[in-house]
DNA sequence: TAAAAATACTCCATAGGTATTTTAT
DNA sequence: ATAAAATACCTATGGAGTATTTTTA
């Protein structure tokens, strides 16, 4: 077992495909396919099913490759610090984050990313989706953390994490799923305006945007902490 | 950078030694510098100072050997899981547990372990090292969790895990460490008789066991959180 | 009948070994 | 003087390549 071997399992399990796979790990697909062939040999698992189109990762492939991804995780984890102390990080690093970031990610890191990296100015504007845009390409931000997908071609984008998106309510008698059928149906707390995350959820549950909701109460706000507290 | 060279840098920062470590990794003397050397060529990180005696982790080596044990401690658990997927974990097992550890360890884990075994059937005993030993030796115990050193030969060990010793205190006014006298001078809260965790304290800080402590509080306990409190 | 995955083989980079030298107490 | 680490050199495993065949929608 080797960390490529995992990179590459983790490349087939995202893209479902072997090819596709071979081709994001710059590697040739034959050579892919034998390293994950040889993996799963080393772990006397069978970690995806190639005759389900597209491929499927099996159950126990399933566990494997989420252990994959912390071991993965960490070693660019690694990669990742030791080029930082090479690099003696430090200068003026303007940084955009759109607000529904901002508040729930930036305390957990902010405090240990300025103690680590003293010599790092780290400038954070909080700006919407549209802006962060428009400041990168002007040169006013240096880089930003928004949500996926955008549209832009201009920005060069990374992917940080991905997010579940979670209903909070109670479900209706009787069932034990929420369709966006349901969804769309409910009363429902939404963001303030601008928020590209208000978007999201109104393309997501084809809500009619200008529809009037059947509300007593209406409750707009920038932060999911107050939408909790006025549920 | 591979997951052996990591497992590398882990041992020499553990035995302070290239030779040790090498032993303790099943290689050469030669293979292990070579690929220490190899990985901080490759990081272009010095990882450990080679001139102090015995041989130094540099700050720089300190971050990086952190790292690697996130790496190397998934990495494990990726094979312990292939394994228990393959072994499809089940059966009776008795496992004793010294009461210290019990208190702290156990409900961090136990629900994780029977939830993601179903099959497995676990019963767990609250034994101390010496009755541990006995019952391990008697077929009473399968395994058992424990703290090192212990003196017999009979029982096969692995190392689990490591934990600091803290002091729970207030610093002699201007001082700025505790020395092993320093402690010895104060009343000190130990766990009750029969605690390994107290006899280790006792012998470590050199305290007479027979000569009463100036005290005009006297607190023995089985657990950290009533010493706390008691404090 | 294409597209994708598996197989067959070749190559060479490198982890690992042995033997020896250098370094530090 | 001796133990430990570094160095030199050799070997062989296995990761990665190209070319081809097999499989599946």
């Amino acid at each position: 077992m080797n960390i490529h071997q995992l990179e590459y399992i983790l490349a087939v399990d995202q893209f479902k495909s072997f090819s596709k796979a071979a081709d994001y790990c710059h590697v040739t697909q034959a050579t892919l396919s034998a390293m994950v062939k040889k993996l799963e040999e080393q772990l006397d698992i069978v970690i995806f099913d190639r005759k389900a189109n597209p491929i499927a990762t099996t159950e126990n492939g399933r566990e494997i490759v989420f252990q994959a991804q912390q071991v993965v995780a960490h070693a660019n984890a690694l990669l990742s610090s030791s080029k930082a102390i090479n690099q003696k990080v430090e200068g003026r690093v303007k940084m955009g984050v759109i607000p529904t970031i901002a508040s729930s990610m930036l305390p957990l890191i902010l405090k240990h990313l300025v103690e680590k990296y003293p010599l790092l100015q780290l400038e954070v504007y909080e700006v919407t989706t549209n802006q962060m845009i428009k400041d990168l390409r002007d040169g006013k931000l240096d880089v930003g953390i928004l949500s996926t997908p955008i549209a832009s071609t201009e920005v060069e984008t990374e992917l940080l994490y991905v997010e579940d998106l979670c209903v909070y309510g109670h479900l209706p008698a009787g069932k034990h799923s929420i369709s966006k059928g349901d969804l769309a149906k409910q009363r429902m707390f939404l963001l303030q305006e601008g928020h590209c995350l208000r978007d999201q959820i109104i393309q997501l549950c084809d809500l009619k945007k200008h529809k009037p909701l059947p509300s007593n109460l209406s409750v707009e706000s920038n932060t999911f902490d107050t939408l909790k507290l006025s549920g």
